[in-house]
DNA sequence: AATCGACCTTC
DNA sequence: AAGGTCGAT
């Protein structure tokens, strides 16, 4: 087989593939001794960290090198230089400790059913919902187990293509463990295809935030929050903020937030996201994640060892200013291949009247919290 | 415009 | 109770 491999020159510290690839943003990513399996549009991928950088392999032998190169480039975000708020103590430090995570650009369609599972659910289920979905896809490779002691091969699918996905029923979902979502996915599979399919999904990567989350709120199962997961991870949509009661909750002890985690009305909802924008600029989206991600540490740290909570007075390790960069050039990316977005009326089915979404902030920029009292 | 309960499983 | 959405009030 002709097989492409390459490796892409990052710090561990720019890119982390180890953090990104589990936090919760992709769900058929699968590791198996170093190595991580997965698919990035058609391309059957296996990526290792290795201290000169992410060494990367194609398995199925569809892409050309320089193509699945910068096919990876741009799936972990890497042309982009993260900007954090320069006196933001907090983020900081956060970055510092927590290094190498990146916003990944994923596929739009893929995201979109990623976070329609997502809903009042946990990262391993939404795997096992999202492998379910993948079975239905184009098979582009499969590696069988060398030992015993990992009798399972990994199979490489592509997503399913609008067309394949509306052929499932409710029944078959619920069969696979669905849910109250499999109603969502029959609904939005049957809608996505009403307003034009695939390239209906495409489109709303060039419009506007305000107006690819409008869009996706008309789908069933998709409401703010996660319409604000697939404008960030599948729309590459920077300033979306993906609000919850663990964000509320760390803004609030980090940011002087005050605000309560519960009742999270449409217009509460604008306005935190809002505020939180204006505190954390250009790459509020990134800044979520990594900060999400810190909670996702501190609180796995908490259920191992529910020590004592004097850890906090330990001294803060002064972070230098924190650059983030790529060390290997990007290719250029050529914009001009994008179809012009239409400016005509998109014809979308909708259940429900799209709720516009105020973008209007009044308030003042939150402050960072002071060192907490103990 | 805000509040409330239901909804599938599972940790 | 949980990483929300929907429909009714």
């Amino acid at each position: 087989m002709n097989k492409v491999a390459g490796i892409i020159r990052v710090d561990r510290k720019v890119l982390d593939i180890d953090k990104v690839l589990q936090m919760g943003m992709t769900f058929r990513w699968r590791k198996h001794g170093q190595i991580w399996h997965g698919v990035i549009g058609r391309n059957a991928v296996q990526l290792e960290q290795k201290n000169e950088g992410v060494a990367y392999s194609c398995v199925n032998g569809d892409s050309s090198d320089s193509g699945l190169n910068s096919e990876l480039i741009r799936f972990f975000d890497l042309e982009r230089k993260y900007e954090i708020p320069h006196d933001d103590e907090n983020l900081t430090n956060a970055v510092g400790k927590y290094e190498g995570i990146r916003q990944l650009q994923l596929d739009p369609i893929e995201t979109l059913y990623s976070f329609i599972c997502s809903s009042n659910n946990h990262i391993s289920r939404i795997s096992s919902m999202m492998t379910f979905l993948g079975s239905k896809g184009d098979l582009l490779a499969q590696i069988k187990s060398d030992t015993d002691v990992e009798p399972n091969l990994f199979r490489y699918q592509a997503f399913p293509s609008i067309e394949t996905l509306a052929q499932l029923t409710e029944q078959e979902l619920r069969a696979a463990n669905f849910g109250y979502r499999a109603k969502f996915i029959v609904k939005t599979s049957a809608s996505i295809l009403e307003n034009g399919g695939n390239s209906w999904v495409e489109t709303l990567k060039s419009e506007d935030y305000v107006v690819a989350v409008e869009k996706l709120m008309t789908l069933a199962g998709i409401g703010r929050k996660v319409a604000d997961c697939i404008a960030l991870y599948g729309l590459n949509k920077r300033e979306s903020i993906p609000l919850d009661v663990h964000l509320i909750r760390l803004a609030n002890r980090d940011y002087n937030l005050k605000e309560a985690e519960k009742g999270l009305t449409p217009t509460r909802y604008e306005g935190i996201v809002a505020r939180l924008r204006e505190t954390w600029g250009r790459d509020a989206g990134w800044v979520q994640t990594v900060l999400f991600y810190k909670e996702l540490q501190l609180s796995k740290e908490k259920k191992k060892s529910p020590k004592s909570k004097r850890e906090k007075n330990k001294p803060r390790t002064e972070k230098k200013e924190v650059k983030v960069e790529v060390k290997e050039e990007p290719v250029e990316l050529q914009s001009e291949a994008q179809v012009s977005s239409r400016k005509g009326p998109v014809v979308t089915t909708r259940r429900r009247a799209a709720q516009k979404i105020k973008t209007e902030c009044d308030e003042m920029p939150l402050k960072k919290a002071k060192e907490e009292e103990f």
